[in-house]
DNA sequence: ACCACTAAAATGTGATCACAAATTAGTGGT
DNA sequence: ACCACTAATTTGTGATCACATTTTAGTGGT
């Protein structure tokens, strides 16, 4: 097993919370698929710690939904189903919507100039055809916008949605490459730049339907 | 302690799960204390298990931020800021109309009848002053009408966004009572009827932001 | 009375153990 | 080869224990 895990940089507090941002971080990275039960005891083995921690840590990832419990109590990737990618898309649009619009009273040029370089980033990775690289990038795109408003409790809920898409979008990375995807960042970046809200809204409804729309289209295996 | 918790009347499948239920369950109905702390072997004391399933429970609440972490690591009810409420405001807000716009075509009579007849007892509730019936009812009328589009993903989040405001609303309710707030059900209900998306939408929003905002105007502890 | 300091009790975290249930491997029969 | 059946292993859950840290209670001094 090369490379599942990295090494935590911070310092945690617990073990339990180095665990869950450690398994949290290989979901978001693509390392586990949909489908695979994940064990605590195999877990702990490879982080280096007794099953007590994975398992709060995985309790904790299950409740974000992140993981699924199975009928028998095993914890697996859930996959993805059409219904839940539709309402996964509407929860998006609705609250990075909002995080958005919060956010965007603080724009100054100074946090424009920094997401021109993370959009630059997202397009020289989708150039490279670099899955990994366009990941964190646009990752760090959208979250760095969104944290501008400062919304501990929006954000959480991004997040654990983001989470739940980012098997799923690995898996159809890997299968398809990242060449068809489209690049509404110009679009917001516009938008932003211009304060206006409504079109800030309108861009970022593309970005979310566009991308995960590419996917639904795909077969959900 | 009298009737802090229900005694479970649904099984369920670990004891871990039965003690998420029923300290949510708690949460929701006001029995505790914004700012108290709550302790693991307490609980499980008070509910007839080991501290272990009431860790899990309790890490599963936090994680969905019913419950928070101080620093020093104890488990407790969050206070809340004017920060906190304005984002739940506005998170519910974008997600609850969300939810009512998918359940809107799924709207028949008898599903508008019902939803009168919660109305009614919200009504009733608001009459006789018993706050235990109009939240009980509210919640009921709310998640009623939500969960008719079958939206798993958003009504967890929606549920994640009441139980972070149920504290802090019984304790308004046991200071202030029930009777200032104002009841735009109607509205609503109105809305539902002529299956008109973009009234219903605003009743949503005037419901949530009324009935948050008349607390915000008071002090928050 | 009030406050700093210390000692005792309680608390959260992590490890280990026991056990029932589920999964996997193995076996024999057709 | 294929499939049903059984045995061995693995798994999740819950209980108990150990320990460092925090909280509370108690004490003495001003």
């Amino acid at each position: 097993m090369v490379q599942e895990f990295n090494s935590p940089q911070e310092e945690y507090r617990t073990t339990q919370e180095r665990v869950y941002f450690q398994v949290r971080d290989a979901i978001l990275r693509g390392k586990f698929l949909p489908g695979r039960a994940i064990t605590i005891r195999g877990l702990a083995a490879e982080l280096d710690c007794s099953p007590m921690p994975v398992r709060e840590a995985l309790r904790r990832l299950t409740s974000e939904r992140a993981l699924e419990l199975s009928d028998t109590r095993r914890v697996k990737v859930p996959t993805m189903t059409p219904e839940k990618l539709t309402e996964i898309c509407a929860a998006r649009v609705a609250l990075e919507c909002q995080a958005a619009e919060q956010a965007l009273p603080l724009v100054n040029e100074v946090e424009l100039e920094k997401l021109r370089q993370l959009d630059e980033r997202v397009t020289s990775a989708l150039e490279q055809k670099d899955i990994e690289q366009y990941v964190t990038a646009n990752l760090e795109f959208h979250f760095t916008l969104y944290r501008l408003g400062q919304p501990h409790i929006i954000l959480s809920l991004i997040e654990s949605l983001w989470l739940q898409t980012a098997p799923l979008q690995h898996l159809v990375f890997q299968r398809f490459g990242v060449q068809e995807l489209p690049d509404r960042h110009q679009d917001l970046l516009a938008a932003i730049g211009s304060k206006d809200v409504e079109q800030v809204r309108k861009a970022i409804q593309q970005d979310i339907e566009e991308g995960l729309g590419s996917i639904s289209a795909e077969e959900l295996l």
